[in-house]
DNA sequence: TGAAGTATATTCACTGGTGAGTATACTTCA
DNA sequence: TGAAGTATACTCACCAGTGAATATACTTCA
């Protein structure tokens, strides 16, 4: 690690990034990302010991700078608990109206290399998805929502929904949708959470 | 069209189905296929003008099959609207256990080409889903519900996030998580649609 | 009816190009 | 000087797509 170096590093994860994310794994050689990053296939292979090894990279680079920007949107946003929600799905619609929007790439990529599930990005992607989820849990169990964790979950279903759908329709519309079921979801576990002190029955029936 | 004709294009069609599925589309050669079909490339170069043609019968092929599971699954649960979705959900858990399940070939086929957004193939999903929504939508509406074409789509959302999420954590359970959400929000409609004569509101809020 | 012609279906062998990954040598700075 | 970092130039495998030839059936008309 010396003067050059870390920056060629850095030159090459960005690089990954952008083309990973805009064109696929697959779709993408080293060489596009020698290209990119204005150095050789060589130098590639110096920092990192294979395209497994930077597609890995690629992903836990994600990785915390979009967990924070869920918490920053859910954070900022007025309102309660319903509305903190609803705010995450309204900012993942404006995002997905970018021309350059392609989805989630920790589901893309999850897609892509469905064949290999023992894939070190694969095991990224899984527990970025799980950071999420439970910080969302956290958050509810916080506010005093008893079935939180059953609440975060049924929320990421919608989020990964979302994101599925809208790459499908290329119709940003299903965040809204999403958006609008998640509320009804957490206004119901909050009145749930309200009136019966520490109930733990979710529908009326069985 | 004669006799010996159709089968080497079904041979074909099917290897494409198991394989494309399987591995997904840019990790199949059509090499690999035309093997797994026992003929050579150039026949399938005869029946398909290329690698995009052949993806996007692949997907076509699996259009009406999949949509006369759902429908069966649906029809055949018992109980009322909620039960019924929820059935959808708990069929998928069920399939998703099986080792060879690897998602929704029209989700990660999307997810794959996500830089393709004109591709065949991305067109014959997009299609495919609309039609799920629209004939899920027509079952509400039947059934008196008022939103029944916003509340489709939320049980889509909840459907392709199960598929996602399922792949990424490679846990059916999640399929069940969303039957609940799914079967939540029926509810809720059920009890709107009900109560109110012919109300358009879904949210008691704004 | 049967030979000549035509459309369908398939094969073998190939091309131009790209993929991941490497052997080896040069460069630069501490 | 010697280790970190980078480049040139390469290997070998594969890939989408093709050219030329052939086999098989389906007409057509003398």
């Amino acid at each position: 690690m010396s003067r050059q170096t870390s920056n060629a590093r850095d030159r090459i994860l960005t690089a990954a990034n952008k083309m990973f994310y805009a064109e696929g794994i697959r779709a993408v050689s080293l060489d596009n990302i020698a290209e990119k990053a204005g150095i050789t296939k060589k130098t590639v292979y110096y920092h990192f010991k294979s395209k497994d090894d930077l597609v890995e990279a690629y992903l836990a680079s994600r990785d915390q700078p979009n967990l924070a920007l869920y918490r920053k949107w859910f954070d900022e946003a007025d309102g309660g608990l319903p509305d903190k929600v609803a705010a995450i799905f309204r900012q993942i619609a404006t995002s997905a109206r970018h021309p350059k929007w392609k989805g989630c790439g920790f589901l893309r990529t999850a897609a892509e290399l469905a064949n290999m599930p023992g894939h070190p990005a694969m095991k990224v992607g899984a527990a970025h998805k799980k950071k999420f989820e439970l910080w969302l849990a956290q958050e509810f169990e916080t506010q005093g929502l008893v079935g939180g964790a059953a609440l975060s979950r049924q929320v990421v279903l919608l989020l990964d929904g979302a994101f599925s759908t809208i790459l499908v329709h290329r119709d940003a519309d299903y965040a809204e949708a999403a958006g609008e079921a998640a509320r009804a979801l957490v206004e119901r576990e909050v009145r749930n959470s309200t009136q019966r002190g520490s109930g733990q029955m979710e529908s009326a029936s069985t």
